[in-house]
DNA sequence: GTCCAAGTAAAGCGATCGATGTACTTTGAA
DNA sequence: TTCAAAGTACATCGATCGCTTTACTTGGAC
């Protein structure tokens, strides 16, 4: 009847659509905030109708929730993969860690966006309501900080938690002045003075090089 | 007649309107979040109608950004008075301002609050929208840079500027893991760290003490 | 005592928020 | 070929958003 029904045409973006879904809560969340997002945007650039998304998402929260989820099993995932490569010293693995930083936040699109960790922002955005994205971001944040504890005590430094502690510091500072200063380079910075830290905590043992 | 109009008793915080909105804006703002506070949250906290907000206030996003200079004028005066006591030396300075971020960040009504800097999470909720406020904060930050840079070439430091970013790296962590941590502990780290990055950066001429 | 700036209450504006309901169409596998 | 799962359009819900309006009452300076 009629080609196509009434008027408009039936197509959207078809089948993937919780896929589509997450791609735009990762992009819009991160890049315009989550309160600043609304559903009609979110559903606008993932392509889905207001209904499907609510078949696979019970609330807005529940997609903050699991985009969440999803950028911290990606990073743990691609810090593993990094630590991971043939042979590092663990002085090396340490630094690796800001290096990857430096090379990381490039937001989907490619395009520059300097908004510093998604975790971090939306513990920011949380306030004080939605305990379980806090919940979130402290439980990776601390996994952060033991990892960079065991590399620390690996590498020898004379007091591995306080290291690990104050490479966290530099990593968080580095990421958050990106948004501040709407600027990059604070993560070079960061590197050099990662490189003095770890020096001065490994014993004084430097075989020449 | 009848004794007070109609019903309501007819008083509510009296004379001091604009100044009780401003501390409720600071509380408010600060703890719970800019998009997460309400209008309506607002004037009953600030024992304000709604009427008297908007004769003082053209609309809620200029109340923001009174906010966000008044508390860097705040911090700012602060800074000031902190560094330009009685003979401290430029290394005891970029120190203090350390120690005094470890004293500083109990919110209003004493309470321990653990929510970072206001102009950055100001600038996190901001994301694209609100370029005045990225303004703002930019400015601000470039501004603990370029006096933290000034010290350290004041103490005679073999790269001043790379030094005072550093710094400003490792205090705006400390901060920002405040936040992520929900505990104000890494501040100790930071001012560890940045005793560390102070003495590697200054000339090895240490006169014994 | 008069007067006016400052403050108040309460109703309500249009817009948008997150979320649902109803009814229809496409798709892919059995 | 059939049929259920997945997706779509569109209208709408109540709540809340930032903000405005009308009409009234104080307090303090003169």
């Amino acid at each position: 009847m009629e080609t196509e029904s009434a008027a408009g045409t039936r197509q959207r973006g078809g089948r993937g659509a919780r896929e589509r879904i997450l791609q735009a809560a990762a992009k819009l969340f991160y890049e315009e905030g989550i309160h600043a997002t609304g559903i009609a945007r979110l559903v606008e650039t993932a392509q889905v109708s207001t209904r499907t998304f609510y078949q696979h998402f019970p609330t807005k929260n529940a997609l903050v929730e699991e985009y969440l989820r999803n950028y911290e099993a990606g990073m743990t995932r691609r810090i593993e993969q990094n630590l991971s490569r043939r042979g590092l010293s663990p002085q090396d693995q340490l630094l690796s860690l800001f290096t990857m930083l430096a090379e990381a936040t490039s937001g989907p699109s490619g395009r520059m966006t300097n908004r510093g960790c998604p975790l971090h922002n939306a513990a920011v955005e949380a306030a004080g309501h939605m305990p379980d994205v806090q919940e979130l971001v402290h439980h990776h944040k601390n996994g952060i900080t033991r990892q960079l504890t065991g590399i620390a005590a690996r590498a020898g430094a004379a007091n591995p938690d306080q290291l690990g502690r104050q490479l966290n510091v530099l990593l968080e500072g580095a990421t958050a002045l990106q948004t501040s200063l709407d600027s990059p380079c604070p993560r070079h910075d960061a590197l050099e003075a990662a490189r003095v830290l770890i020096e001065h905590a490994l014993p004084k043992t430097r075989p020449a090089n």
